[in-house]
DNA sequence: CATGAATGAGGTTTCATTCAT
DNA sequence: AATGAATGAAACCTCATTCAT
């Protein structure tokens, strides 16, 4: 028990140690690990379980004691980026005083997460000609969901008019994705740049959005 | 909820053609129609190359005459949407007289043209919790490209400050991508309220945009 | 239509006694009763170890603590039935006068065991086109032998004419056999019936058997 | 086409014609008739479907061009057993003038086929200690109606008296099997004392069996 | 004795692709 | 060009079994 804990072995060593000191949550981490870079290198479809497992030096079978499929670590990895985001998101939402205020802050704290943990999101963003994927996992709506909640929310206390909190929702997480996406292949990488470029966007136009429901 | 539309029986395109009467609707169109189904129907990764052409009722064999692979069909699902969409792009940037006509314009055909090619666009948008898929083909890389062009050119020519101009291209793609998304899921597709949402937010938004070049 | 009785959920058996009450009640009983049950669920072939020891709240490799395979636990399942029913079949053999005497006894107290202990002898009788499957145990061998013997021992002792004694004993058993599966399958079991039944026919006609040797 | 007919090769040869000179026909019966020789040697549990493939020098992928599962194979081998001896129980029916007549016809039809086909049916009878396998496929639950429906029209017509044809026709049934077994072990097989034999049994005691219906 | 995660051999199955017709 | 059975690599996945605790 206490043994796991102390001697948390540097990543290298991990081979060298008896299989049976790494415990369960160290082995599903590593196949999460694995996953993650071998997703990146050869893109979602062209990966299989072997290639993960491989990576792991785990044996086959074990990769099913903790997934049931490549589908199911993908979910997992998708969930777990989310879930990292959302108490920061929900920590911006808390502190900022104004919509805009929130809307800078949510995006900046994106991008800066998107610069460091590039890897998980090279999944998505494979070499040109190649096919891009995405997962919306549970942990990932529940993520979009609760930015269309602020908006409702602040719909609802006036701070914003009265509109299609959807479709606002979807235009902040579409810029944020697409130029994310951008912003990863650029050889410096510029979270600053990127999300006041995206504030000034959502934040230039929002007011005179059209109110939900009408359409002309 | 969206389930049930997704799942809805796909039925006359293909159906509709006995064996008998396609012969010379090409067995190219036969097989692009068919994966367009069954790759709404069963997500692209879980889809074969077998599944396709057990749709068409041709012989698996036949296939190869017209494409290597899977992923080639994909792509030119993929490049056939740009390239119905791309002349009438063109067009409205022809007729528009100022960048917000042309964003307007543009806006109103590409949800216009979603809202009745919806099989097409389905491919991409699947059952949550399911692998979403997009591929970034010539054709549509070429399409965005475009739309940096003419981006470009307003702002050589003075009709727009001089912003980030792939940033741009990228916000108003992700916008369109997300909100598109979002209507097709709508049990009342207004292709209007989408464009009228999308286009008042990024017209709100490009004027104050920071310049290019420009961090802090 | 038969399939409707067999399909019936187990239950009580091994369910009753939850993991607790279970501790003296020896594991191998629990093993032997899970795999009784498991068995005629999944028919044999489908079972895996993992399957019975499930069914126990066992850990796996608890199960080799008692038996090397699944073939040992249904040898040992085949063991214990037959070891049930030799010493009544010892008894009759005893307290029966004639030949007649014995096998209407006989045939009584296996019809009778059948119909109280279903369960065990369901894992031979599964869903039509279905395997069944059924195992020559050493101990299932020495109960058929000792019939042999019986009918060996009428011989000599000139209660029998001069017959086929494996051929008679191999009657014998394949009736037992068959009829008791029937019986089985029938909503209400009736073992006199059956067992009136299998007995007039061996008593009809053993008295005009060939004898043993002739062919002509 | 008429190729395939001319130059049948012998069975030896197989393997040197290329392998699209074998027609579906022959390769199903090669499936057929490798599974039935591995049965045999490795029991049918022990059989796997990469067994009897091997030993047809098909493809892996070949097996499931024919059968879904070794299970299906199986049947269709039991299935095929039923099939050559159904037609020869239906003449000796038509031919029969008495029930008595009848069953020594049949039985005798039966273990003559057993004794040349005796390859498929050791799938069943294996060595002892080692599990045994039956299947009721639907053409042998058919072949058992047959003859219980031949029982039935025997006592419509008064040939026999009222007994209870499901029990008459598994008795029969289990006589044929068990020593059919027997017979097949014997290092002389002797079709005709085994049946002479079951015959006698059958008959001596059908007469008095007890009425359908009657429990005491 | 009991536990149950890890193992990895090996069975099952799919599927892209070929090629004789 | 069309056919579709055959191919066999390779993926998937289960499962009996071990063994450190």
């Amino acid at each position: 028990m206490s043994t796991d804990l102390e001697d948390a072995p540097p990543a290298e060593a991990v081979k060298a140690l008896g299989k049976r000191e790494r415990t369960k949550k160290n082995n599903r981490e590593a196949i999460l690990d694995a996953a993650k870079i071998v997703f990146a290198d050869l893109g979602y479809g062209a990966t299989s379980v072997r290639d993960i497992i491989r990576r792991t030096g785990l044996a086959s079978g074990t990769f099913y004691n903790y997934f049931k499929s490549k589908e199911e670590v993908f979910e997992a990895l998708m969930d777990e980026g989310m879930r990292r985001i959302r108490p920061r998101l929900r920590a911006e939402r808390i502190r900022s005083r104004t919509f805009e205020d929130f809307i800078r802050n949510a995006y900046r704290t994106y991008f800066d997460y998107l610069a460091t943990d590039r890897d998980t999101f090279q999944v998505i963003r494979r070499n040109p000609n190649t096919v891009r994927v995405r997962m919306d996992s549970p942990e990932i709506i529940a993520g979009f969901e609760e930015i269309r909640e602020y908006i409702e929310e602040d719909i609802r206390n006036g701070a914003l008019p009265n509109v299609d909190a959807e479709y606002l929702m979807a235009a902040v997480v579409g810029i944020a994705m697409e130029i994310g996406d951008r912003m990863l292949r650029r050889p410096e990488m510029d979270a600053e740049e990127a999300s006041t470029f995206a504030t000034t966007l959502v934040l230039g136009g929002f007011r005179t959005l059209p109110h939900a429901g009408d359409t002309k």
